[in-house]
DNA sequence: GACCGTATTGACAGCGCTATCATAAGCTGT
DNA sequence: ACAGCTTATGATAGCGCTGTCAATACGGTC
């Protein structure tokens, strides 16, 4: 960096540089730290200098250079943000409630996505850490050791998010996975069905289905019921997956059911085809169940019958929460947003 | 921000504070430029003396601070990303094109969200732009004056993304919507029909599907076809509304029409769930086309005839092109990424 | 042995900003 | 008139790091 030593260090700056706040101080003819002070509202500064200090700024076009002002002391203003996918709607709708918090306070998200990799999320952490964020929000891949061992020796503010299952470091926002799979269990069982089986897509991946799954046995065996068949098929959910899942479901199952529960609607939706092109009637046939209330499972011919996940919902309330904090509040540790089973009308 | 001043500012660090360059320095016994260098890999350092800094650092934990190092003249490796929804799938996939490509060479994205509002827009620009990233991808909500002057002064890389169709202030990376609409015309034209109408979403927001719509119109009027029917419904799109829409549509049209051309494939698959409930056959009855080729169309019982778009190899090579200036290259202005018509079964 | 090139290390200054403390000016009450 | 406040402004000293230039040590050459 060239560093026009010992001359007049704004000669060229017009020119070359980007104006910094020792030049919009002296075009307001007033110090640098009064300058700092207008433009931030902090502190007193007369109205009448202050005017002219947005002048000036305005004037010189000039952008404030965050990366000083939080060396020099400032709160960042980034919130580092670690998805494990971006492929699922699920995520994108949270990372939007996130943005849209945030962005109306000023903060901005630093993003990262692990990919379902714990090594990749380890590396994220570290990378996103070293920009000094305000606080992380982070909806973990698995929950390693050495993820929890980072996440508590950040020492800032944590929110991690879409469950509450398990333990968290700092602060969790979510809903209880295991939970909507115990619900849907009593929901179906409630509506007569008895041969139950499931359709699941890469479970090494997702653990939060597996929590599902889990819930569901659960709950089902709370009525007396067990669970049949279970199938997960290797590699993300989509919709595709889940039409050729159930066509393979169907025929290797060892006893037919009744009702299949899938991991989410995506899987579901699929499914859903299936029926149709294969003439199965449902839900006479076949009952089918998804989680997560997408949209387009509502506006399939027959609705579906899932779980609405709140998920824009879930990103608005940890950014909240974690603002809260920042600012110097107390926001509960633990938030467990509700989740809604939507009937429909596949089961 | 407390200054320990006078004292030995090294004193309670080691409690208080995260560890700085000059503690693993101490710790390594050599200077803290040579730790900088051994940790950066960055000019010529013995490497038992590197093995000895990086022994330090991991002891005591060390994570850089990159506010300070870019300040230092350190190149940022932090580059804003500006789209104009997450609503979308569309902009969820460029987005994980982008981040995936940033992340690999040590990138990240701020992102910030503009929800097609040109104001939310520049005021992004201009907050992210005070973190001085090291290059920009911006996906235009509408192309206004004062968004191309901003892009313009930034004075940084910048790629614009999605279509290649306007002007560009540095670079483009996209596919041409109004192309990509001429070529269904065609594509439509060619399959025998005659009679065509357009379903779409608000038209306002997306300037996108609006030059799709010009290119359909354009590519029908080659053919010597009069493009009938045109309704366009507000709010974003989803299957939902492309369900009501078609319902609306069919209801009103003066001349009913042979084949309908969505806005895209959300709203087309919604077409296609009204037919189905309508008991109106496709494409003998109606034929149905979208654009963007989503998994869920292709996964409908009758695959929807859609244009692919590439969305997350457009942020792939985005990125790629950013990086490749960033490191001294000169990657092309403009690169038309191409898109692929499906063929499917509904038209 | 003086000389040179290379490898390795360090001293120093400064990036652009804000926290802290000090100062000056204006006002009140007695 | 002077203490005792509040309001407005500034001088100073860093934040943690990296670019620049200088210094040292080592091996070999003539």
């Amino acid at each position: 960096m060239p560093h026009f030593s010992g001359m007049d260090d704004d000669r060229q700056d017009t020119q070359t540089r980007r104006p910094t706040l020792s030049q919009v101080a002296r075009a307001a003819g007033v110090s640098e730290i009064t300058a700092s002070r207008a433009l931030r509202r902090d502190g007193p500064v007369a109205s009448d200098t202050r005017e002219r200090v947005e002048r000036a700024a305005i004037a010189l076009n000039y952008v404030p250079n965050r990366l000083a002002g939080t060396l020099a002391g400032a709160a960042s203003r980034q919130v580092g943000v670690i998805l494990p996918s971006l492929s699922n709607i699920v995520f994108a709708d949270v990372l939007k409630g996130l943005e849209d918090r945030l962005e109306g306070d000023g903060y901005h998200p630093i993003l990262g996505i692990s990919n379902y990799d714990p090594l990749r999320e380890e590396r994220l952490l570290r990378d996103l850490m070293s920009w000094r964020p305000a606080g992380l929000v982070i909806a973990p891949a698995r929950k390693t050791d050495v993820t929890r061992g980072l996440l508590t020796a950040a020492d800032l503010p944590v929110v991690e998010i879409m469950d509450v299952d398990a333990e968290s470091a700092d602060m969790a926002v979510g809903i209880s996975h295991r939970g909507a799979g115990r619900a849907m269990a009593h929901y179906l069982a409630g509506r007569g069905y008895r041969r139950f089986a499931y359709l699941g897509h890469g479970i090494e991946t997702d653990f939060r289905a597996t929590q599902r799954l889990d819930g569901f046995r659960d709950g089902l065996s709370e009525v007396g019921v067990t669970l049949g068949d279970v199938l997960c098929l290797p590699g993300p959910s989509t919709v595709p997956l889940g039409r050729e899942g159930l066509a393979r479901l169907l025929a290797e199952a060892k006893t037919p059911p009744e009702a299949v529960f899938f991991s989410n609607d995506d899987m579901a939706v699929g499914g859903a085809f299936h029926c149709q092109a294969a003439g199965i009637a449902v839900p006479e046939d076949l009952a089918l169940a998804g989680f997560n209330g997408l949209s387009i499972g509502q506006a399939l011919p027959k609705p579906l019958t899932t779980i609405a996940s709140q998920r824009e919902h879930i990103g608005f309330v940890a950014a909240t929460h974690l603002l809260d904090r920042l600012a110097g509040g107390n926001p509960p540790r633990v938030t467990n947003v509700d989740f809604r089973l939507i009937p429909g009308a596949t089961a």
